[in-house]
This record gives C-alpha cells, structure tokens and sequence, in this order.
DNA sequence: CGCAACGATTTGAACGATCAAATTTCCGAC
DNA sequence: GTCGGAAATTTGATCGTTCAAATCGTTGCG
C-alpha cells in the first residue's frame, strides 16, 4: 500500500509556503493572510493531510488525551451507570478535540499508580475520576502533582477541594418520596446503604427531608444492607411486614430490584401491591418496569469535559468549579 | 513543582553511558554487557525514568495503544456484555503493555472514519472489533488498509477472512436445551431474533439441533422479536399459550427476562412455573435469578490480545487465526 | 527619501526517543 | 607484540511538529 502519509512539510510544498505557514493556518490562523490560508488547506484537503499527534506532543506537551478508570466487573452492580458514564465522556470529549483512554485498577493505589505512569509516559491532559468518597487519596495526590481533574461526585471529605460535577441524589429521593406521599401513603420506607458512604446518606436525606416536610416521623422506616438484590429483598420485607411501610424509596436500583421481586412475591401469594422506586435507571430497572430516578449522565458528562477544557485554557482561576445537576424521575409499572 | 522530568539523557549521564546504551538496556538487554545494565536499571529506579511514548512513537511508528468502539447507549440491552469486554481487553492489554482507547460511533461508516483518523494521527497499533454482521464494511476495509485487528466474533459473510475470536452460540443453547431435556420437558420452545443475524441464527442452530438429537420435531416452536424485555414477553406468552411450550430457551437474557416475567405473571395467577434459560449472564439475570449461559469473556478478551500480539510480532503468518470458545451454563432460579 | 513599525512569512533549533553506522574495547591466535 | 574479528558502546542523523528568532515586504510619517 502506497505509505507515504503525508507530513506538513508535503503540505508546504503543495501550497508553495513553508511548514510553520501551514503550523499556523493549524493553530492560530489569524497570522496567517486569508489568501495564503486558503491554498493551504486546499492543499490540506487534497492530501488528506492529518497532524501527527506525536510529534505535536513531543513539542507542546499536551497529548489531547484524557482518561478514565473503567469500572470494576461487579456481579451485584446491575448499574452500569459508570460504563454509560464513560461512553458518555467519550463522546462528548471527541467534541473537543479529545481521546479517551481506558484503564483498570484495583484500588486507588494502584488507580493513582496509573496516574502516575499515564502522565509519565503519555503526557495526559487530564483525569475524570469517578466514585468519589470519604479520604479519597486520589484526588490530593493529582492536586499535589498539580494535573488537571475532574470528578464526577462531590468530595464527600470535609476539607477536599477540587473540581466536581454530581448529581443531586437528595433531590432525587427528594422529588421520589414527595411522588409517593402525592399518591397518598404516609409510611414510606427507605431501603438504604450503611452509613457512612457520601452518596448513600446524601440519597437517604433526600427522603427523610420530604418525610419530614409531610409531618411523617421517619424513624423505624429505614433498613439498611449491601448493595445487592438478595439485600433489597430482605430490607423490603423487614420494611413492609415488621414496620408496616406502605411504599419504598430505595438507595439504588439493584437493591430496588429485590424489593420489587419481594413485593411481587407478596402479590402472587394475595398480598397488596406497594409502590417501590429505584435510583440510577439502569438497564435492569427498564427490563423489570421499575419505577426509578436518572442521573443526566451525558450533561453530567459534557459537563466534566467543559470543565476540564476550561481548566487546562484559563487555569485554576476559570469560574463555575462545581456544578450540581437534578435528576429526574422515570416513570414505569413499579411506582 | 519540580517539572524535570527526566529523559534517556538524564538516565545515561547518571550511568555514565551513553543514550543509545540506555536504549539498548530497555529495548535490546542482550547487547549490554550484564554490569552495565545493572548500572543502567539501577539509574533509571533511582530517577523514576520512564520513556516518553510519544519520542519513542515518533521514530519506531508504533504507539502501543489499541482502539476499540464502546457499545452505544442502548435502552433495551440489558446486557452490557460490550461494556464487560471492553473493561476485559483493556485489562489483557496492560499485561501486555498496551493502553486502550475508546472512541464512540454512530454507524459502521463513523466507524471507519474513527480508524482513519486513528491510524493516521495517533498510529494505532491495533484494532479489536465487536458486533460483527453480515456484510461488514469494516473488516474489508481494515484488510485492504493492512491494519491488524481482530474481530470479537465470527465473520459472518461467505468470502470475510480475518482473525477472529467468539463464543460457540450453538454450543451453550445445545447444553441448555439437553438441561433442560434431561430434566424430562420435551416441547422446549425457542425466543429468537428474526432469521439474518449471524449470532441468533448460530444459537438458534444450537436449540434445533439438539431438540433433534432427542427425536423433538422444533417446527413450531420458535417465535421471533425485536431485542426487548416486551418483545420477549410476548414470545413467550405465544410459545406458552399457543404452542405448549413446556419450558424454553432464549436468544438473549434481555426477552428472557420477559419471558421470566410472563411466566412469573402465570404463576401469580395460579398456572404452573415453566423453566427459562437465558444468554450472556447480563446484569439483569442475576438480579433476576435467571438461569443463563455465560460468556468467557475474560478468556475472550485475553486471546483477542494474544492474537494481535502474535500479528504484530510475527506478521499474516502467525498461525491459530480463529479461536472459538465455549460459554457455560450459570444455573439460578429459573432453570 | 529614509526609516520606524508592523504584519506576513521563513529559518534554525528543539522536543526525546531509536536507527544505522562508526568507533572503541576486548580477546585469542599467530 | 601485533593483528583480526566479534562484542560493547558511542555518535550523528532522523522521526514530524512547534517555538523563537530572523527575514522580508508594506505602509505611514517626518
């Protein structure tokens, strides 16, 4: 096959200019007179010329990558929020003019160990980190090295500060339960995480706010476990036959997902249906007509990358360094 | 910060060699006299050296990444069995000193275009595939480029000859269905995709053959539809109803949670449970306590590694071009 | 007319690594 | 002691781009 890619100074020649002419028609054309510019990227065209990225990087040290931590394989998580959360990423940074890379880790040790050998070796522009919580080691590390960062949850870490794009899970459980007491029940459980995780307590005030507002004293409407569907059908059914909870607001869908199995077991034995809403939308939940909470994942995505694109042009001093996004409720047969 | 970072350079005056030496110790250990490199590889831990990919990239024309499309958003896959590979390859690769680069598209035709300009400003390495189909404009334009790459799944078209890896379809229905024929049910009913896609006619091939094995005639009980819990719901309902169906398999796990719902459904209102067996292990099943057939895709992903390890080493010639793996049955509630 | 000031364009050097060729070192044989 | 040849190491050039400085060309003004 004919390998002769072309390089800018093939350009140059066509265009009858010099290499640094064609640089500039690139990446600041506005040196560059109108005429001049136009025969070049005729030439460009023609040629079916491409920057080398490397050599540009050799340069200017900046690689236009940005990366990721894919995460984990996790039997329980019927999520998948964070894979539809890189794509998401993914695609809006090809907007801007970014790859992505993926890689693994199994701690944050070893995620920051990536760090480091990604930023030594491949020069990467930026980081998105996900799963944020309490004493993250991660985000002081890349605050100290001084790499540019986003993440997507909040520092949950009273004294971290940095760069954050979330959701507001309070708001969501929040506009969930208000549904529920909307509908007519009072005693609305909650199927909640242990405390002590950021995002699982944050999710449970949400619905403890709104109980509140509604004059229902929450205490003895909440039972916590893992995050797994054998725990949901438990808390579900400690909920509903111990405490006599009339409907369900549950911390995430996998949980969610037991306690609508519960309650449709509860039905088929000649019990009544309760209403029961999941957090997270994941494809689960669509496949089991769950009633549930969605994260805006690709403005919450877009979101990061403008963020990123502002810190690595302007610097620390860019504006607008947190954004909080509402969720919204998705509808379905559960609730 | 201390931003020097240090190069080849750095590393050989700390040895007392020179660069090309350096070099050599990394690239070539059997040129470098054993003390030497032991002076070397001591300089380079003490500095933290680590070359720079982009320089290395710039004269040796490989990048040591690999590029792989992520699966888009998609409502009704429950499966996310795209998103599990991915995770999988990029975890094979590192093993292999490759990083992985995600990009999106909308189409096949998008697609190319990614690889276009994937090999032209970052050199890409490799390509590996998913989702392969009947005429795939993909793979033959690869071929003609010269690019190496492997397909996760079989060519499906007549004439396509590439490397390739994929999980035997046809086997893992053929030992649910024999599960379920040992088990005494004899009318064992088939949810499908609409004939032409190479993956569903494969595992429906698996079902038939062996309902024929044990003198079952399968006319008449295969029922066909979109991708979709409702779709599989519905087969499911005719299967049952229409064609006595006694227990069934399924295409996917996404309409074999629907078919798990409808017969839950029937139970509910007092009919008998009929068994259903599912593919690919998604997320969804095991919340659902779907029996399911499970891909090895870590085993998957693994060779899709080695392969294009052995194409880039040893060129076409490499031999052990196609591998194909056997899935297995994980066995929960449902069958 | 000469010269300053500015805009457009070109030239030389550099980024950090490897390749290819040249040089030095080492060793044994005569 | 010298020489040939292989092994070990070094040197110079190069990959494709951008930066910094130099050059060229116009225009305006005293």
């Amino acid at each position: 096959m004919a390998n002769d890619r072309p390089t800018i100074t093939t350009v140059a020649e066509r265009a009858r200019v010099s290499r640094q002419t064609v640089s500039n028609v690139l990446n600041a054309p506005h040196r560059v007179q109108p005429e001049t510019q136009q025969r070049v990227r005729a030439a460009i065209a023609e040629l079916g010329y491409r920057p080398h990225r490397a050599a540009r990087q050799l340069r200017t040290h900046r690689s236009n990558l940005i990366a990721m931590r894919m995460a984990p394989f996790s039997e329980d998580d019927a999520g998948s929020v964070l894979d539809r959360f890189v794509h998401a990423v993914t695609e809006s940074g090809e907007r801007f003019g970014f790859r992505t890379l993926v890689f693994t880790a199994t701690d944050d040790g070893d995620e920051i160990d990536n760090y480091q050998d990604l930023l030594n070796s491949y020069e990467l522009d930026a980081f998105v980190l996900t799963g944020t919580h309490h004493r993250d080691r991660r985000t002081s590390w890349l605050r100290k090295q001084g790499v540019p960062f986003v993440t997507f949850g909040r520092p949950w870490g009273v004294r971290a500060k940095h760069w954050w794009v979330d959701v507001d899970g309070r708001a969501g459980t929040g506009i969930a339960t208000e549904r529920l007491l909307d509908a007519g029940h009072r005693r609305i459980g909650f199927v909640g995480w242990p405390v002590g995780s950021g995002v699982g307590d944050d999710r449970r005030a949400g619905w403890e706010h709104s109980l509140r507002a509604a004059g229902v004293e929450p205490a003895g409407l909440v039972v916590t476990g893992e995050n797994t569907v054998a725990e949901g059908y438990r808390c579900a059914t400690e909920l509903v036959t111990r405490h006599r909870a009339e409907a369900l607001v549950c911390v995430s869908d996998t949980p969610a997902l037991g306690a609508l199995a519960m309650i449709r077991d509860r039905v088929s034995r000649g019990g009544t249906a309760l209403p029961v809403i999941g957090f997270d939308d994941s494809p689960g939940a669509a496949a089991m007509g769950l009633t549930t909470i969605a994260q805006p994942l690709r403005e919450a995505a877009a979101t990061c990358v403008r963020l990123l694109t502002a810190f690595l042009e302007d610097g620390e001093r860019a504006t607008d360094h947190h954004v909080l996004l509402a969720p919204h409720l998705v509808i379905r047969d559960s609730g």
